[in-house]
DNA sequence: CATGAATGAGGATTCATTCAT
DNA sequence: TATGAATGAATCCTCATTCAT
């Protein structure tokens, strides 16, 4: 039969959402929310200039479907990478080292998340809170809680340790150098995080 | 003659200056370069629509203007504390704390700073890392640096502290709880920063 | 061969035509012309978007046929029922009794055509006035000027009653009560187009 | 001075919004609620493209500003020259007249009225019974009451009878010759309002 | 300087229509 | 025939900016 069976069908369908998504998340990251141009990822998905509303009801309900889909695959790189640590300072570096590889691959990505987190849209920045739920309870109870149960870990105030953390993770997307890569490096990070600034004189017993 | 003399004309000039430039930090702050409304500017300081024009020669103007002041009293304020300091702990806490009390005292200032820092405007954001300098330097040097020469401090690559420094004071900004209050606080931050999350414990040698 | 013959297939045709025609005047009534969206009617009608296409060249296709199609039921359901009275008055009541049985049955119908012949759409009118033309033709003859003819009516400009009548039977198309029945009785109606407001009182001679 | 003084502005500013009211009426008359311009409004008075936004907030609220215009026109039109007879019957023909005479100044105003009545759009509808309750109230009780209670008019329905009187009324609206001009007359149309159509016989008693 | 009416480019959204399958 | 993805013209509305007064 000529005509594709709906398998097929349904390929081209989410292969039309996916370029539009792509574009869409090039757009978002360069433009903003604001600034992004609906009829310019459109046409730059290849399509002509109302075809972006086949696929999504308004720009608004395109850019949360844009956050959902980084919060999902930024939240799946990074917990994969730190469940195969068992150690405590090897779970925090698996989790910067991941998040880094996740910034230098996906910088359009991250600049989207990082402009909602700290731009003036609330509901947006509501949506972000809680597509990266996930990724704050890997924080706050994978490493940190378990590092103190462990002994790892001084007591702390979790939440507020996990806000800094997060605050340093996503501040660094803005650090980038001229060509526009992360030059953190995430054992760096690590270290400061886990160690802070102070000597380690031989003398310091706590 | 009825014309007042020079020097009241330009007080009573900086005075309509001033009033636009807080009517526009607070629109900035809570709609966002792109979303700020200039007219509404003009006429939440007391003025007629078109009057921000005879002040400030388009929105990027003003928009320059505004966070140069943001930059400037921002710098001033932490400096003042740090400086009154010698001890590098307590340089380092009063940094976090007359910052995180900016924020606390000017959140729409704050808020401007932070859009624009991880917002997708290039210039602008350029305009803000110039206009911050200062404030770097007094990281860099007149806290690291100098705590590292005088044996307080890890040797480290200070650059990259600064950003880490930086990242998290900004990043906090947004950490508002629900009555819209900062509930860092400075000396928890300094701690974090300082020795880190691992438990000091007793056997430990560095 | 399983292909249907010609009849059957001719069948089938007309029955998705008559659930697209019905599903338009739903959408018509509803929308008014301007408003209506040709895809809302395919899916109404259980197609796909385009279908209407196959079966109309166009909206305003459609809207002829629509128009057509219950200017023929409106006067056919008139017509029977006047034809059943011999006497004048017995004739107008008829005439009020099947047109409100109408509207109140097809209350979707009516709000078409009255949309149309109050509506802004010039060659819609124009086609409304040519489908409605035997209705008209029936008051006029059948009903006035037989009635004068007969004695029964004072001698009157039947075209200039003709336009009253019908603009007191539209216009009685809008008066529904809340659950959306008219309530306007035929014989009510009927006593006021024969013997108008004024008190028959007993000396009156004319 | 060279500026105007306020007077002259404000006449200055009503004369704008005037001449867009005026262009509004054309428009929403030739082209219905939906199919009208805003644009072309704006043009059609003089104006660039967004002006109309100058001095209303909406399509709609420009809608709503030239009913309630018309409403009041309309109605002071009717009004004044009913209030100047004082026979029912004479009343009844001053409706019918300044009414047609109304209809026949302001074709365009009418059209738009007519067009909402027994258009699709049911908050517009709604808004012009407000604005015509004054004129409703005007037939109920300055003529029909009154012409009840001094034993002109035979007891009825009032607000049925308003109705239909409306109907007939509005529906005469649509009722024009080629030249667009209407070509009911008040007295014909008032001798069928008051007498209906059956033959007057000296025999008949009631 | 202050005013605020006017401008007009720009952008989100709708939807009748086409057409390859 | 039926489908529904794609098209792109059309339109409401916003708002930075200008300028005559």
């Amino acid at each position: 039969m000529a005509r594709p069976c709906k398998k097929v069908r349904d390929q081209l369908l989410s292969e039309s959402r996916e370029r539009l998504l792509k574009a869409a998340v090039l757009e978002f990251a360069r433009e903003g929310y604001r600034g992004a141009n609906i009829n310019r990822i459109s046409e730059a998905a290849g399509f002509a200039k109302g075809t972006v509303y086949n696929y999504f009801a308004s720009k608004r309900a395109l850019m949360l479907t844009v956050i959902d889909a980084i919060a999902a695959a930024h939240t799946t790189a990074i917990r994969t990478r730190v469940e195969k640590e068992s150690d405590t300072s090897q779970q925090l570096e698996g989790f910067f080292c991941a998040g880094f590889a996740f910034v230098a691959q996906q910088p359009a990505q991250t600049q989207v998340i990082v402009n909602v987190i700290y731009g003036p849209d609330v509901e947006l920045r509501e949506h972000i809170y809680q597509a990266y739920d996930p990724l704050f309870n890997l924080i706050i109870h994978d490493i940190l809680k378990t590092g103190i149960a462990r002994g790892d870990l001084r007591p702390m105030d979790t939440d507020l340790i996990t806000a800094l953390i997060m605050s340093m993770y996503l501040g660094s997307c803005s650090q980038l150098d001229a060509p526009g890569r992360i030059w953190l490096k995430p054992r760096d990070v690590t270290h400061f995080v886990l160690d802070g600034l102070r000597r380690n004189d031989p003398g310091r017993t706590g």
